[in-house]
DNA sequence: ATCTAAGCGTTAGATGTCAAACGATTAGAC
DNA sequence: GTCTAATCGTTTGACATCTAACGCTTAGAT
């Protein structure tokens, strides 16, 4: 009789919406989202890049980030331009309460890393990210 | 200078979502989706469950449950009716197009999981497994 | 017996996501 | 120069998911 093998993916996925819903409750508690926390970081580390590579950086379709720009410009994070350089482009550009709202979610951000962290060792956590590459490497082939 | 540390949690997520998708895509192919893969597979598990346990078995709110419930009795696949016993029960059993569908949604679910786990030793697995585990432990503190 | 509380499932409304179609703009071919 | 193709972002329509409110049924208290 073969062993029983408990599919890898399912704890993966099952783990990763845990921690996801715990992440995107603790930004909530200062006022954001997960998403949206993705969003400002992408914006402030790369200064000018179109939403396209916006999109990608944050890993979302561009229709999925319109929905959030849009929110966000109605919430005065951000605001839309046309790039006067190519009328087709937007420059995205936070407003003083979107670098605010990004402090502090940088802030709950980091908790939770320190929090999600403990117990790991160096050595563990060096395996898993080197497990997590080889499954997308498995899914990509 | 404090060594920079990549979050954990978002390789976790992301890589989750790649795993997702793609095991997604895999079930769509011979008409499934994760989650009617996940209902058929706690049905079978164990009979006689009410939807309460069903959701909890599969992972998702009980009102999303209905939801699915609703489209595969829509679809032939299983039927609902209430427990003479306890009238506030649905018991839910599938039919034989649902059977049908779980054997082939159980064949591409294993052989994804087989693709998944290529090159994967048993220390790496076992390992992976522990820290999914830990990381969970440390969000439900 | 009745009344209240708890349990089960559904419905309604909101959010986040995607794919496909589209409108405007630019670049390239000729 | 014009025409065609590619690029950028938006809109539309769909789906999975959640929370909150609700309706029916059962269990328990008195």
């Amino acid at each position: 009789m073969p062993p029983f093998r408990p599919p890898i993916g399912l704890l993966l996925t099952t783990t990763a919406r845990t921690v996801s819903r715990a992440f995107d409750d603790a930004l909530a508690s200062v006022g954001g989202s997960a998403p949206v926390w993705q969003i400002l970081i992408s914006i402030k580390s790369r200064q000018l890049g179109n939403q396209r590579e916006l999109a990608e950086a944050v890993g979302i379709q561009g229709a999925t980030l319109t929905h959030h720009l849009n929110a966000m410009e109605s919430g005065g994070l951000l605001t839309r331009r046309r790039d006067p350089a190519n009328r087709r482009v937007h420059v995205v550009e936070l407003t003083e309460e979107g670098e605010r709202l990004f402090h502090r979610l940088r802030e709950v951000a980091m908790a939770f890393d320190t929090r999600l962290r403990a117990g790991l060792s160096e050595e563990q956590t060096a395996s898993f990210e080197e497990i997590l590459t080889q499954l997308a490497q498995n899914i990509r082939d």
